[in-house]
DNA sequence: TTCATTTTTGTAATCATTCTAAATTTATAC
DNA sequence: GTATAAATTTAGAATGATTACAAAAATGAA
């Protein structure tokens, strides 16, 4: 288990150092899509030293080499999703949360992409989760 | 023509200003999902004083009151759309052009949402358009 | 060890957006 | 009309996320 994600990363041509695979854990353990301010506020507290840019730079790493993607629901930071799979997500603007929505893919097939070569896909939706509708 | 815009932002609780109807104009008449930047460069040419704030405060404005809609398409860059109707949306990766998708509403409707209230919906696609696909 | 390469770090730079307070314009009262 | 109040616009500073960059530290082979 603990040797899974170093090999992983090694599969995805990334040299699997401390602070790579702390990065990655925390996005395959926590699955809340953070910013990077999430992820560095909680690695920082068992790595001192950690720099705020060796966070963004692994990220980086891990969208160029397909480790990770990059979530633009929330309009002034970026979110990060080791889940690379097709799926959709809803961002509560009570609680802030952000929720995977597994959708069938097929859906995804629009009539009138004819003729577009798509390299990403997104679906975000915004409004009250399921909690905050009380 | 020229009188309808005044009377739509009256509409919508909007004073009808010089520089907020030469936005909307730029909006409905472009439809090329501009950028603050990308409307101010063109306006700023007949109205030299414009500020760039103005720009700012007239989109923000517009949202607020259902005129537009932002797009974040764009890692780094708001987008601003006049069409406030469900579609989707393509950047093509080398003109970075973005296009509408007219989609059928229906098929937003996913099963998986149940118990979430939906206030916004995103769908965005990225990759090649139909003429960069050469 | 030595030396080259990779990774990490700290700081400065960049850039989109917001804040703020003054200036200008527009509307209202007299 | 003028005076006054309110709304709009403006310029520049502040903010905040991200990137650039060059030095420091760690890694790995010879
Ligand atoms: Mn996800
Ligand atoms: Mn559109
Ligand atoms: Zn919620
Ligand atoms: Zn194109």
């Amino acid at each position: 288990m603990i040797e899974r994600i170093p090999n992983l990363l090694r599969a995805h041509g990334i040299k699997p150092s401390h602070h790579r695979i702390k990065v990655y854990e925390y996005l395959v353990e926590k699955r809340n899509h953070p910013s990077v301010d999430m992820i560095y506020q909680e690695l920082v507290q068992n790595i001192p030293t950690l720099s705020k840019t060796t966070v963004y730079n692994i990220l980086n790493l891990f969208l160029e080499k397909g480790l990770a993607v990059m979530i633009t629901i929330d309009e002034n930071e970026t979110r990060y999703d080791a889940d690379t799979s097709l799926h959709g997500h809803f961002r509560c603007n009570n609680c802030q949360g952000i929720y995977d929505l597994r959708l069938d893919p097929a859906a995804w097939e629009w009539e009138s992409l004819d003729g577009f070569e798509i390299n990403e896909s997104h679906l975000y939706f915004k409004g009250l989760c399921p909690e905050c509708c009380h």
